[in-house]
DNA sequence: GTGGTTTCTTAATATAGGTTAAGGCGTGGC
DNA sequence: GCCACGCCTTAACCTATATTAAGAAACCAC
């Protein structure tokens, strides 16, 4: 059980853990120099929300929690014993960096937001405005911009 | 044995194989509604290439061949019998698309192209300018300019 | 409730990188 | 050799998004 705000891993320490989210909703995400904000993914209930760091290496990534949430702590050895649903949960998280590395490259801010709201309508609502846009990679001016100009054109 | 410029996997039709670069070298990228191409990821000899979608779903990359090159074709399936390397070879796909997606999202241009320089010198001497401008997300002409002012700092 | 944070919006300005265009350099085919 | 084509560079201009700033609205603690 952690709560809403409490960082589960701070960049640079080695965690050997990955976290199965049961309730609530993480993220993790970097800090570039500027001190910005940088959410690589998020995980919500059913979702394996880690590291891809080896167990004795130094993580990349902050985890924290974006709402009270209740986990599931494993060890991430234990994605070598090939349990049946864990392995499945690896592919489907190299899908979704891949369509992330495509959305970051080629598409622009207001097509990601377009394309966030039909793939995540949920965490639109469950997310705040400045997430949405740490994840989407603008600011939260730019956001609240491109949201302005959607309405219009409707 | 694939010739350079030899297209492998075209976006949208299913493929169920995976390729396992012998010789040479491939990448996967995809092709904006402006006909440009942008580079996601890749493989040199010992590398593994493949789009993540499952064996029976449309693929969302093309792959080529960037130099004559030699594979042994694999079936994705094969993935699931833990052949002791594989694994291995997907955590490694994700801990790089991490560090991708962290790149596109926090850092200039420019340092990106300082980041691919230190990781990648080979590929810096084997690839021609354009692909590893496509690569880093940015035109040919943005390239050149970094390079130029560079120079300039040194 | 009230006061203090944090978040969202709007607008003005700044900038990285894109676009377009043109010239030079290489390289492979004939 | 020499031509043609693709590649690289340079430069002028343009656009998307960042930055800065400031006010309005929502949220939280007390």
């Amino acid at each position: 059980m952690v709560s809403k705000g409490q960082i589960i891993q701070y960049k640079g320490e080695t965690n050997s853990k990955i976290y199965l989210v049961q309730k609530g909703l993480l993220r993790s995400y970097s800090i570039d120099d500027k001190g910005k904000e940088h959410i690589f993914m998020f995980a919500i209930e059913g979702q394996l929300m880690g590291d891809a760091a080896l167990p004795d290496e130094p993580c990349q990534l902050y985890i924290d929690a974006l709402e009270d949430s209740k986990l599931v702590v494993r060890e991430k050895n234990i994605v070598k014993d090939s349990k049946p649903g864990t392995f499945k949960m690896l592919v489907e998280c190299i899908v979704h960096l891949q369509e992330r590395v495509i959305m970051l490259m080629s598409v622009s801010a207001i097509d990601r937001y377009g394309h966030f709201e039909k793939k995540y309508p949920e965490l639109l609502q469950r997310l705040p405005q400045r997430i949405i846009a740490a994840y989407l990679g603008v600011t939260p001016e730019a956001l609240s911009k491109i949201k302005g100009e959607r309405a219009k054109n409707m």
